[in-house]
DNA sequence: TAGGATTTGTGCGTATGTATT
DNA sequence: TAATACATACGCACAAATCCT
């Protein structure tokens, strides 16, 4: 029962929920979490708590300082473009570093993806673009067996997560909706031709698009 | 002061002098880490140990079970195989995202690789061999100003540092001299050329390269 | 099968650092 | 400047899990 040990699941549990909260917004950057508070909402002690702040802070989400509290970073536009520029190269690795072979479970998904993402053209909603959007990520990485590929690609996709949020009080929501459904709909049809590396092409151009999006809002 | 906080730079101490044991192979695959005599030794209590061993469990370096222990992660071929194909990507990156100008400095510092790889081909050695590699390493990534893709080449090449060492006494040790040694000439000349670019591809080849020796010892 | 030895996980009181009044 | 409030960091005692006899 290693796998699911109460400490371990309930590790995950914590550093997924807080994670989200994080990337969701619904902790700014700036906003101090505290570990009783948190120890309290979650029902257990600080200890198990402050292992989780701790990854957090490893992954750059958090910083702790002693006798201060620990904080919600905030995100570094110059140093967030950079972490785009990596997480595109990634995109594109996926489809040639060991890509899964598509099956029709797979391309099921992707019709799943693309249908949610047509019933959110009529009703266009921040939140429930994001949500897809880190869903249809996580969906991404699924398709190379490369482990080390999975996993960097989606520290690296958790740490640039919020820019998008911040910035889309800028952008255009019903746009930036339809951008994102027609790379659903790209991707979908890379994977009926059982074509992973046109999909991951796919990805990596939009992610591409997304960092000129992002740069002339900016500005 | 909160770089220099008691607390971070013990953590970091720590959390080096470790890694560099389980890389080095100072501590084997399978090895128990006991919290409590690591404590003693470097006297602390076990809680900021914990946080330490917390973190190279997040690396994959070892595996901690409720009542059973601190176990050292033993190498998979598989999956270092694949970790390999990721790291020699990242290694052509380097040139790519944000290099760094190619400096009088650099170049110095190269030379001194070369110079210090010369030494090591009248006196083969295993252990200074590594030792080496893993400077030249590091040397490596900061070529580039892209502080995520740093993060994750040094991530990953800690995770793939033993597994040169584990099969070191099945290779030849002179001929891998030999062969690191013309990979800082290599290098050293493309930086001589101020060439970052370049210096990155012969990294890449030789990463290209080690993975297959990896693969002909292995079988 | 049972029990004891050993190890990591947890909870809590205290020490220490920081900011504010 | 000093004192107070409050946050994280630490150390220890105990709980829980595993292994071996």
């Amino acid at each position: 029962m290693s796998d699911h040990s109460d400490a371990r699941s309930r590790f995950l549990r914590l550093h997924d929920a807080l994670r989200t909260r994080i990337c969701m917004l619904d902790y700014p950057p700036g906003t101090r979490l505290s570990e009783e508070t948190l120890a309290a909402e979650f029902g257990t002690s600080r200890t198990p708590l402050r292992r989780v702040l701790a990854r957090l802070e490893d992954e750059g989400l958090v910083i702790s300082q002693h006798g201060v509290g620990t904080i919600v970073t905030d995100v570094d536009a110059e140093e967030m473009a950079r972490t785009y520029d990596l997480r595109r190269e990634l995109a594109g690795l996926v489809g040639r570093l060991s890509p899964v072979p598509v099956s029709d479970e797979i391309i099921k998904e992707a019709a799943d993806f693309l249908d949610a993402g047509k019933i959110l053209l009529k009703q266009p909603d921040t939140r429930a673009l994001a949500e897809l959007n880190m869903d249809y990520f996580h969906f991404g990485t699924s398709l190379t067996n490369n482990l080390a590929l999975r996993e960097m690609s989606e520290r690296l996709y958790y740490r640039t997560a919020r820019i998008w949020l911040t910035a889309t009080p800028r952008l255009d929501l019903a746009e930036e909706t339809a951008i994102f459904v027609s790379e659903l709909r790209d991707s979908f049809q890379a994977l009926v031709a059982r074509d992973g590396q046109a999909a991951a092409d796919v990805r990596r151009a939009h992610i591409s698009l997304c960092i000129a999006r992002l740069n002339r809002h900016m500005a």
